[in-house]
DNA sequence: TCCGGAAGTTAGACAAAGTCTAGATTATTG
DNA sequence: CAATAATCTAGACTTTGTCTAACTTCCGGA
């Protein structure tokens, strides 16, 4: 996805290539998130989609934002505890947390190595592993 | 707290040992936590508490969760998106999170290594570094 | 002992995120 | 064009958590 001018064609394409139907609604809530690169919870996609005119009901975008996550177009953060985040960047990565502003950024999981976690289970697979660095400002 | 009978006698030394006036309802709710080693969302904790005949409102479980959280006696682990766990286990360690059952278990962070995070900016400080290790059920 | 304030607790109203339902729209297919 | 499947919608509902204002308990000093 570098490089990549996010209109709404390229949406559809994208949309597509993971086996969803490109309606109206899930170009525009693809857009919404894919055009800004950022951390987005379902009201500020919500926002961002309707801000000229309605366009998508709330059931829809909580609707289109599983199944992004389901097609793994998406990846879904709990970091807050009053409500997730969706982030189109699906590449192996961790983050960061302000625990004051709530603001968020990206740690590239190339540079980080972990180590000595235990084996699973064989019935067991993992689905993915989450390393968030909560900071704060020093008082 | 190795080998520790959790009396309520304990628990109010417990708590004297944080900074904590040791009332009626946060024994009850300490011991809760403490006597089960486990993670408990606020609901489980009432649920517990107020097993026999009502003890405490929700307002103080929440209150006191709260409480406890300031004067780290407990932490607080945010891996469900629906509702927050509370962890009597304050020592460095990491989570196996099983999506499918909401199964929760500890890996000690003694074993585990994490390099290669970046630096912080100057007037931050880490509040915690929280690793989860999400797992399901080979299909 | 009595008073008064501080700390703690409470019921219940409220807020916000997310789910669900049943009907309306749109698209697709024979 | 009719029938069917897929999608979208408004709004009711659920659940977790917060807030408020009153009530209770505790404690130190006169």
């Amino acid at each position: 996805m570098k490089n990549m001018h996010y209109t709404r064609d390229n949406m559809a394409e994208l949309l597509r290539g993971h086996d969803i139907n490109p309606t109206h609604q899930r170009i525009e809530i693809a857009h919404a998130l894919f055009s800004r690169q950022e951390h987005l919870s379902a009201d500020q996609v919500m926002a961002i989609v309707n801000t000229r005119h309605s366009e998508t009901s709330k059931a829809t975008v909580y609707n289109t934002l599983k199944l992004f996550l389901e097609k793994r177009l998406i990846r879904e953060l709990i970091v807050d505890p009053s409500k997730v985040f969706y982030d189109p960047n699906t590449t192996p990565h961790h983050h960061i947390y302000e625990i004051d502003s709530g603001k968020m950024s990206d740690i590239d999981a190339d540079q980080v190595k972990i180590t000595g976690l235990p084996p699973l289970p064989d019935n067991m697979v993992t689905e993915g592993i989450d390393l968030i660095v909560r900071i704060r400002n020093k008082n």
